[in-house]
DNA sequence: CGGCTGCTTGAGTGTCTTCAACCATTGTGG
DNA sequence: CCACAATGGTTGAAGACACTCAAGCAGCCG
C-alpha cells in the first residue's frame, strides 16, 4: 500500500494535488494519487468541477444529492474496489464525503484515455464499474418507489452483507442516519424496524448496534420479494 | 427513414434477425436493423440474453422492473434519440416494451466495438447517453425517496416538457397507469394530483387528458424543488 | 346497445412520518 | 474523577399523506 498523507483538519477540501501518489510501477495499477478521509469530509461537492474521478481503497464513501430544504437522498454507499465520480459533464452531479475515515485514490479525469490504453485491466473494470453503478441504481429505484419499509431494509442488509462478502453478518460502516437517507426512510423508521427484525429473530443486533447477524436469512429474502 | 416491416402480431416478440435494415450508408450512421412496435409489445424480458441494444426513432418506451407479486417500477421512458438497452453482463436487466407504438433500431451488442471505431459520432453519442441514463437515474432515486407525490408530478411533468423540446406544453404519451410505477405513486394520487394542479390553476387539462398545458411554470418549478 | 378501457372521485384505512422524550455511550473540562 | 454536554440510537403517541377499496363517468369499438 502507497503512503498517504492525512488531510490537514477535518471538514476541509483534501488537496489532491498537492500529494503526489508514488511512482507508476510499470505492471498492473496505473499512477493514482492516495487520499486519506477523515470521517464525514467532503470529497468534492455537487456542481464542483469534475477534475478527478476515485476508487475506494478502504473504508466506504457516500455519493448524494440534496434538495433545497435539506432533504437527502444518498445515491449510494461506496466499497473497497468501488469506482465513482465518473461523470457526463464537467460538473459533479452529487457529493461524495467519507462514511467513516476512508482512503481513496484520485484519477485525473483527463488522463482516462491514457489510463485505459496503458492499462487495458483498469479500463474493463472501469467500465465495468460504471455499468454495475447504473445497474445498482436501477435496482434501488426498484427498492425506493415499490418496496415498503421492511422489505427496504431485509433488501439493504442482505445486499451489504453479499458486497462485504460476508455470509451471515454485517458489520455497518454508517449510522441510521445515512441508511434512512439511502432507503428513502426516517431515522426513526429504520430503528423501529431493525428491532422488529431482532425481536422476531429475523436477526440479531450487538455491541453499539451497527453488528448485525443475519439469523434467518430466508425469511430476509422473502422479504427481499 | 428505412422502410420498417410491422411485427406480426401484437405482444408477439419482434424477429429482429430476420429484418434487415437498408445498407448501410458510408457517411454518418452506421448500420441498424428498424422495428415496429405496436402499443405494449414487448421488445425483451427481464433476464433474456442481451444480443441487442436500442434506439428509439419515434414512439416512446419504458424499461421496467418487476417484483414477484406484480409490483412494478418503470425505471425510464426512452423517447426518440434515446439509447437504451446496453448491459453490463450477458442478460438485459429489465424488461422494455412499447408505451405506444413506435420504431426503433437495433444494433448488435457484439458489433458494438466495430461500431464506434467506424463511427465516432456514434461511439460519442452513445457514451453520453449511457452517462445520461445514470444521471437519470441518480436524479429519479432523489424523486423517488425524497419527493412527495405534487413534487413527484411537477418534477415530471417539467422534465417531460424539456425532453421534447416543448416550452408549456406536454402531450404525454403513456396512460396514468404508466406515470404512477414510473413515479412510485398509484394511479389514483396521480389523477388526484393532476386534477388538483388543475384546479389550483398550476396546469390545465385538455381532451382525453393526455394533453397538459404548463400554464404557471414558476409555482410547478417551485415544486421541484 | 353493452362491454371495455382509461380516468376520476369518494370514503376509510394504514404505513410511515413527525414531534417528543428518553437512554446509552463518549469525550471534555473543571 | 465526576459532572456535563454532545452524539447516536430507541421508543411512544399523534397525525398526515398516500394507499386501498369501491363506485361512477366518459369515450371507444364491436
Amino acid at each position: 500500500m502507497r503512503p498517504a498523507l492525512a488531510a490537514t483538519t477535518t471538514q476541509a477540501r483534501p488537496a489532491v494535488a498537492m500529494m503526489q501518489g508514488a511512482a507508476p510501477r510499470s505492471t498492473g495499477e496505473p499512477q493514482g494519487v492516495s487520499l486519506r478521509l477523515a470521517k464525514d469530509e467532503e470529497l468534492f461537492a455537487e456542481g464542483e468541477p469534475a477534475e478527478y474521478f476515485y476508487r475506494v481503497v478502504s473504508g466506504t464513501v457516500r455519493t448524494c444529492k440534496l434538495l433545497s430544504d435539506g432533504r437527502r437522498q444518498i445515491d449510494a454507499f461506496h466499497l473497497p474496489g468501488d469506482i465513482f465520480g465518473i461523470e457526463a459533464c464537467a460538473e459533479h452531479r452529487f457529493s461524495a464525503e467519507a462514511v467513516a475515515d476512508a482512503t481513496v485514490m484520485a484519477y485525473r479525469r483527463s488522463s482516462l484515455d491514457r489510463l485505459t490504453r496503458e492499462h487495458p485491466a483498469f479500463g474493463e473494470q472501469l467500465l465495468s464499474s460504471m455499468l454495475r453503478n447504473l445497474q445498482r441504481a436501477q435496482d434501488h429505484m426498484l427498492l425506493l418507489g415499490r418496496k415498503n419499509a421492511k422489505e427496504k431494509i431485509a433488501s439493504f442488509l442482505l445486499d451489504l452483507a453479499q458486497r462485504l462478502h460476508e455470509r451471515d453478518h454485517v458489520e455497518l460502516p454508517m449510522q441510521r442516519n445515512d441508511i434512512a437517507d439511502h432507503l428513502g426512510l426516517t431515522i426513526e423508521t429504520v430503528s423501529r424496524t431493525l428491532t422488529e427484525f431482532a425481536r422476531s429473530g429475523l436477526i440479531a443486533l450487538a455491541a453499539g448496534s451497527r453488528s448485525i447477524s443475519l439469523v434467518d436469512k430466508v425469511a430476509l429474502k422473502f422479504l427481499n420479494a
